[in-house]
DNA sequence: TACGCGTGGCC
DNA sequence: TGGCCAAGCGT
């Protein structure tokens, strides 16, 4: 027969877990407690999306600044999908997982041309937007419109494993959904918004995950691990694999008061931001490296130069790669055809556009030397 | 499902 | 110091 069949799963809450108790004595601690953050001042559906986005595996203190300055260049989805993408990655400029950004824009642009400006109230289509997944879709949904959707991110996983005592590895994508139908069961009509941001902080300010501060916790006489003493044991996650490492050969390559910079693909990593010219080779020797670089400058730009000097050495780690770059300076000799994503640009110019940090030191070095 | 995708802070 | 962690999503 063509197509599985699969049953579908359902979870129940424990017998004896509490569900009125908990929300109602989980909500009573955050309204005395929640912090006060700069998404909180109103419930704009736009604030809450914009910051969502931002706090997506990004700690809270990292995103106050950049919230602050996004909302002031871009305050409105009209604002946002009106921009320049360039203006954009550059305000994202440090923070982080760039498709982020392009990936907001894009559905600003889908939601003023389809949904007449207004953000859609309903999962089914806000799931359709870019970068709006299970997590955001839920805390868009409950904040801005107070819908009864769950909001399930690492703190909410974390507290219901302690909560409920749950040995499932919260690396893996199905203890998500299992989380959420927990979670769906459990918040309370009316104050949805309230009850999945009372979660999350929750884990955040006392359900941490190193040292969870149990003799303060306000739900303490209805978590299932303290009652065991495993609280320190849960939750279960897997392990991630190492960094892989990639040499490279960097150039910083002088054409008058200009540098040749070059605007990585629309896809993959640091996806739409700018950087120096770079080639990945496992050459040992100085000869070999300079010989790698001169090869190719020549064949992705057209332009032929001449090695001076070592300008500086850097390691850059990121979740899943690390990068060791040695970088070169280097004298424009001739080559005036760039390819479209290749330019050279005074530190005016530079000014304007989006490097990673793993360029920043680069960029620093370069300004100084004038 | 597993992996690619950034960065900075913490112990 | 280095591994872990942070309001995940797209493919």
């Amino acid at each position: 027969m063509a197509g599985k069949k699969r049953k579908a799963l359902t979870y129940t809450l424990p017998e004896e877990f509490h569900v009125f108790g908990f929300s109602r004595d989980l909500l009573a601690w955050y309204d005395s407690q929640k912090r006060d953050l700069p998404w909180r001042i109103n419930r704009d559906p736009y604030r809450v999306w914009v910051s969502e986005i931002m706090l997506q595996q990004t700690r809270v203190e990292t995103v106050k600044p950049y919230y602050q300055n996004f909302m002031a260049k871009f305050p409105t989805v009209a604002a946002l999908a009106e921009a320049p993408e360039e203006e954009v990655l550059k305000a994202w400029e440090g923070l982080g997982y760039y498709s982020r950004a392009r990936n907001l824009q894009a559905a600003a642009r889908e939601v003023q041309e389809r949904y007449g400006g207004v953000i859609p109230d309903t999962p089914e289509e806000i799931a359709t937007l870019k970068g709006i997944g299970p997590y955001t879709a839920g805390a868009i949904l409950s904040i801005a419109y107070e819908k009864p959707e769950p909001a399930v991110d690492g703190n909410v996983m974390r507290v219901f494993s302690r909560l409920l005592y749950l040995t499932d590895d919260i690396a893996k994508p199905a203890t998500r959904v299992k989380v959420e139908h927990l979670v769906r069961q459990v918040i309370p009509h009316g104050r949805a918004g309230d009850f999945n941001q009372a979660l999350m902080e929750l884990g955040a300010l006392v359900c941490l995950p190193r040292t969870p501060q149990c003799l303060t916790c306000p739900v303490f006489d209805y978590c299932l691990a303290r009652k065991e003493g495993v609280q320190d044991e849960l939750p279960v996650k897997g392990k991630a694999k190492p960094p892989r490492l990639v040499r490279l050969q960097v150039a910083v390559v002088k054409r008058g008061d200009a540098v040749l910079i070059n605007k990585r693909p629309e896809q993959g990593l640091l996806a739409g931001m700018w950087e120096f010219p770079m080639v990945e080779t496992d050459a040992d020797t100085r000869s070999l490296k300079q010989e790698a670089l001169l090869q190719g400058l020549r064949k992705r730009f057209g332009v032929d130069v001449e090695v001076i000097e070592p300008l500086m050495e850097l390691t850059h780690t990121f979740s899943h790669l690390q990068w060791h770059m040695e970088v070169w300076q280097c004298d424009w000799i001739e080559g005036d055809d760039l390819p479209p994503n290749a330019r050279f640009a005074t530190a005016d110019e530079l000014a304007g556009l989006a490097f990673p940090v793993a360029h920043q030191k680069i960029l620093e070095t370069i300004k100084s030397d004038r």
